[in-house]
DNA sequence: TGCGACCTTGCCCCAAGGGCAAGGTCAAGG
DNA sequence: CCTTGACCTTGCCCTTGGGGCAAGGTCGCA
């Protein structure tokens, strides 16, 4: 007769998973000798190798017992079932390898793989790490709140990275976080920053604009990624002659 | 600003795993508006869908902030270690498919591959379930106490499934499980049994039989797997016959 | 008689949340 | 003004497969 500990040698289990075992019904209670401890005979040690071995081989312990149980067909299935599930286990750890790979870098961190193909140009440029960082924000927030518009001004603004003019805002906007808000090479820069613009695709002007909220617009433009009084000061100057010229079109057109 | 619901739907996850998130570190908690509600910003939403999309691709969430802290080089190293870990778990849960595949009948269940052709073989013989799963009990047995032993037998047991001897005796096991300990048939059966036993190889000849303990040997022999009267009398038959053989063959060597 | 190794039960712990309870809050409609 | 339903708050228990520890009983050996 053997001693749990003999019994969990042979098996080459602990004594602990011998006891789970038991209160999961896997294993009947044995006898206990005078003094309570549990005595095994060797159709326990088969009885505990195949639960071990089935647990090992990825059975949940919840369902040892229906595969112990089963007549041939019936085991098949089981079989099949447990197979299965550990093939769609397989292959979702694969998906995550392969979306991993994607975020060795802190640049590229989370963003889906067409905008990592625009961070790695744009990585090119040379930019501060402050202001790589605060456009991938924005691309991540772009994908979070508006995946579809996101997507379709990307190609472009790839396509940006190679005009010189684009770079030179970039670059602009790169030297200017730390400058005073009210540095007077601001209005040049939201000069240069407005002519951009105009010369741009309008995100308003995309299709499935009018599909998203006002709100979610909101917070999207609301965010400039990076607490600048230069940048905030920007966006004001900006703004004011996007909305005289665009009213000025508007009179042209109109009139 | 948005609500923790709000929140978790633009990051696709539930306003649960958000708390869990801010409870294990990995997101600042928000300020509070008058009625205790968390209030989140634009930055939330790229802070959360982080955490989200690296703990979707399989990222403890204990490293997330690891990874998100990281430098470039840091990073890299930390997604290395990740994914080596994940491609360690895609392959033992391949093994484990492997050896699962194995199991699709009961009476292999639980078998190292060389047993269980034996078992495919011996299925031929046609012999009773209940006979086929003590034989496969007899090996799991063996597997768990003396893997190299039973090892090394294997293959002359699986040859002797081409004697007919052999067969004829399994045949006669099986015929007797359920006669009573008194039958006359029983004789018959024991020197049939004993002629084949004496042209077997013997266990304890085997290399490395000495290296088992005898409290093992014990264990193995004394289990016969099937509660039959019968069988326990022909085992005790057999024994007297082999050890009057024995004895013999012992006078006439040393005489 | 003592020591170390073994056994017993019971409790808390891990990851990553799910689910529920009890109670507070908000906006819309009657 | 009141109700209703949807939302928020915290806190607690549940899951898998055991690990680890505590407190106490037991075994064999010197």
């Amino acid at each position: 007769m053997l001693t749990i500990g003999q019994l969990a040698k042979h098996a080459g289990v602990s004594t602990k998973a011998i006891r789970v075992y038991h209160a999961k019904g896997l294993l009947p209670e044995p006898d206990r000798d005078a003094s309570g401890y549990r005595r095994y005979d060797a159709q326990a040690i088969i009885d505990l190798t195949q639960v071990v071995t089935l647990a090992q081989a990825g059975v949940p312990l919840a369902r040892i017992r229906d595969v112990l149980d089963a007549d041939t067909d019936q085991a098949t299935e089981q079989i099949d079932r447990i197979d299965a599930e550990l093939r769609a286990h397989i292959r979702r750890l694969q998906q995550r390898r392969t979306r991993l790979r994607h975020f060795d870098r802190p640049d590229r961190l989370c963003l889906p793989p067409e905008a990592i193909e625009f961070m790695d140009r744009l990585r090119g440029i040379g930019l501060s790490e402050r202001h790589e960082h605060a456009i991938r924000d924005g691309f991540i927030l772009g994908y979070a709140l508006a995946a579809d518009l996101t997507r379709t001004i990307l190609p472009s603004r790839t396509a940006l990275l190679g005009d010189d003019e684009y770079v030179a805002v970039l670059r602009g906007y790169d030297d200017a976080i730390d400058w005073s808000p009210d540095d007077p090479r601001l209005d040049e820069l939201a000069d240069a920053a407005t002519r951009l613009a105009l010369r741009m695709t309008m995100v308003s002007d995309l299709p499935g604009f009018d599909r998203v909220p006002s709100e979610t617009i909101d917070l999207l433009t609301g965010h400039l990624g990076i607490d600048s009084p230069a940048w905030e000061r920007l966006d004001q100057l900006i703004t004011r002659r996007l909305t005289t010229a665009t009213q000025v079109r508007n009179t042209n057109t109109t009139g």
